[in-house]
DNA sequence: GTCTATAAATAGATAGAC
DNA sequence: GTCTATCTATTTATAGAC
């Protein structure tokens, strides 16, 4: 049984990373559960096997999303609020089609209209990065302010239609970061 | 025909109202053409005499929500960044069900997934708010930054299965504007 | 302009074969 | 566990009567 174990966990991280890129980059109601399975090389009628609703599939696609996400940070960015700021709110984050992007600032709004599993994930991941700011941060009210400042500000970027205020933005909200953490200079090194 | 232009643009009207709070409140998949009309006192067929399309509906809905907001706001707020972001962060706000709320905090990732249309009525709302903030701040720089702090901090706020966090962060966010605007004390009076 | 009725398409979820 | 086929419900949009 131990293969046929291996196989089904195969499948099923298959759907999740196929859920977590496509969920985060287009919301729950534009993404149908046939897409994903297909995205996922699989068919309709296999996704009840792995998960009891296409909500219970969002849940887990969230949390997926964050994991990949956050696992990509370390490498890239060193160890202070203004590097990791610098990482989050770049162009290149905002654009994103293809590679892992944040579901914090992605979905923000989307979680509103889902169930309270959907909202229990998201508070949970959005604590996990509100405790990574403030260990690179001299109070908590910094780090929820910079948090506030990389995630409203990369959310806010994103929507816009004037390519030359969503650059600002990114860039001021870079600054106030940057200004945050400067302000008692107290980064974990 | 005066009479008959007074009646449809009365209709049109109640539509738009409709709209605007269901809209922003919920979004716009899980809002139905249906519902909107039942609201509005009408019924389905009625709509296409008014709008072209669902889509058409909501950019104009966005429209009519952030005026009511913005109309709203001058009573009650006071000519200083700091009374605005006081009134703007409150639990009044994120917890609004029947008043009108502001549309750009209540959406903002929801409209990455709509037309052009949507995305330019969007932009020219927040340009709006960003003159705003910039009228009563002592650098754009700073108007930005406290935007961000007050549109991603209400929109961060409403999601969150944690009543304290959320309190919390509405808390910093408004610290975070005053503290933006006391730097160089300039406010307009 | 507003109504009722309906067309046409989409999508969540289930049934049963292999 | 995965497949094909299908049920069922919802919803956008249109047609035609008043």
């Amino acid at each position: 049984m131990a293969w046929q174990d291996t196989h089904k966990a195969q499948s099923k991280d298959r759907i999740l990373t196929s859920a977590a890129m496509l969920f985060t980059h287009h919301g729950f109601e534009k993404i149908s559960i046939d897409l994903v399975m297909k995205n996922a090389e699989l068919t309709r009628g296999a996704f009840y096997s792995h998960f009891k609703s296409k909500s219970d599939l969002y849940a887990q696609a969230i949390r997926k999303a964050a994991t990949v996400a956050f696992q990509r940070k370390p490498e890239n960015c060193p160890q202070n609020m203004k590097a990791f700021a610098q990482y989050y709110l770049s162009t290149k984050h905002r654009d994103d089609q293809y590679e892992q992007a944040c579901p914090l600032a992605f979905l923000v709004s989307d979680i509103n209209q889902q169930d309270s599993q959907v909202k229990a994930t998201y508070t949970k991941t959005l604590q996990a990065f509100i405790a990574q700011a403030e260990s690179l941060s001299s109070s908590r009210e910094k780090a929820l302010q910079s948090a506030v400042l990389m995630i409203g500000g990369l959310a806010l970027s994103r929507v816009l239609d004037d390519k030359n205020l969503s650059n600002e933005l990114l860039a001021a909200c870079q600054a106030g970061v940057s200004t945050l953490s400067n302000e008692e200079g107290t980064d974990v090194s």
